[in-house]
DNA sequence: GATTGTATTGAACGCGCGTTCAGATAATCT
DNA sequence: AGATTATCTGAACGCGCGTTCAATACAATC
């Protein structure tokens, strides 16, 4: 008994990270053991430490890889006109972004206190990277006179929780579609930060 | 070697909470041993059950005590006149009253999934019941034709999402005080639901 | 100062944990 | 077809887990 047929790298490796960043979301780091994971994808434990040197590892990658889609993902975005049609730009995206991740998005504003200290500096950096995208948006748009916060450090600390709150609450098929989240949303923060 | 000297119920119990309480915001609920609480207190392991049924219960113990807090401690603040005065009073009310209890608002976010079934639907029904008080004073505000929400239950998940994220980044002895900071939020709060 | 009840110890229970590794099999290469 | 390499198994390692419980030491009461 030993290798399976029909078994890939390619095919294995993504299997895992799946499974795991479910597991993770779902019931924690720490309670999530490594039997799990690898039952979840049809293979025994030891398996898994051919894709990942340990556990932790295993999970600092997902975090690693998610904020690297969402930096990337943002750069992609085409660039509205202007400091306002940005923030509109920035708050659509951040909503429909991480609608379609939950399990991501969960994972790495719970899991980040299981890294040792130079993987959490390392996430800590990329989302500080991302926060300060809507902070610049926030400074062009009050230097250009259209808008106007107390502070603009904190106005972009305040609208990526609210933003990222949706997560908590938005049901798929529920009373409100995304589309129409997105316009409450937008309301609120363009009057929140508004001259 | 069994009782230690000085040992009493009223001492042991709170302590026991204490510290599960710290350790479980730290590490996470299932990445704590009874062991590091016993411990943290001084005792043996076994000495915990004295004072709790199981590991869960304790958890449950500490997000129910911390809810009911949050909820009392609201009744007993003083109402403004009018919904724009009481809007305020929420804001400033539940970012001070968070910043009090990181430990505890951290449980209460990110632990929840630790609970069965029951314990679980009891949490989330007090959590609704606060909500539902901030929703009031909004359709209060949106009925007296002083505020505006597009949508007063988003509105109000929006705004204590915000408010709450205040525990991400704060730090006592920074850049800004306390006072500051609510005077900040008041002002996105104000501007975002303004008529 | 003896008695009673409360608070605690310390050992034990079975179990699952993260991780390692020699051996076995399937896929691939020559 | 044979050799090589990539992939996976299954067993094992020591360890710590949540929980129970008889024994015990202190505090409170009489």
């Amino acid at each position: 008994m030993a290798r399976k047929t029909g078994s890939h790298s390619e095919i294995t490796g993504p299997r895992i990270r799946g499974a795991a960043l479910r597991l993770f979301a779902r019931h924690g780091f720490a309670a999530v053991s490594m039997r799990q994971i690898a039952a979840e994808v049809g293979v025994q434990a030891g398996a898994l430490y051919l894709y990942t040197p340990d556990k932790e590892t295993l999970l600092f990658d997902l975090l690693k890889a998610h904020m690297d889609e969402l930096i990337a993902a943002w750069e992609a975005e085409p660039k509205g006109d202007g400091p306002l049609a940005r923030l509109e730009g920035f708050v659509r995206f951040h909503i429909r972004f991480n609608l379609e991740r939950p399990d991501a998005v969960f994972l790495s504003y719970m899991e980040l206190r299981n890294l040792g200290p130079d993987n959490f500096a390392a996430i800590e950096a990329l989302r500080r990277d991302y926060e300060t995208r809507l902070e610049t948006i926030l400074r062009d748009g009050q230097a250009a006179g259209l808008l106007a916060a107390p502070d603009t450090k904190i106005a972009s600390l305040a609208i990526i929780a609210m933003l990222t709150g949706v997560n908590t609450w938005y049901r798929e098929g529920g009373r409100l579609s995304r589309q129409r989240v997105g316009d409450i949303y937008w309301d609120m923060v363009r009057k929140a930060v508004a001259a």
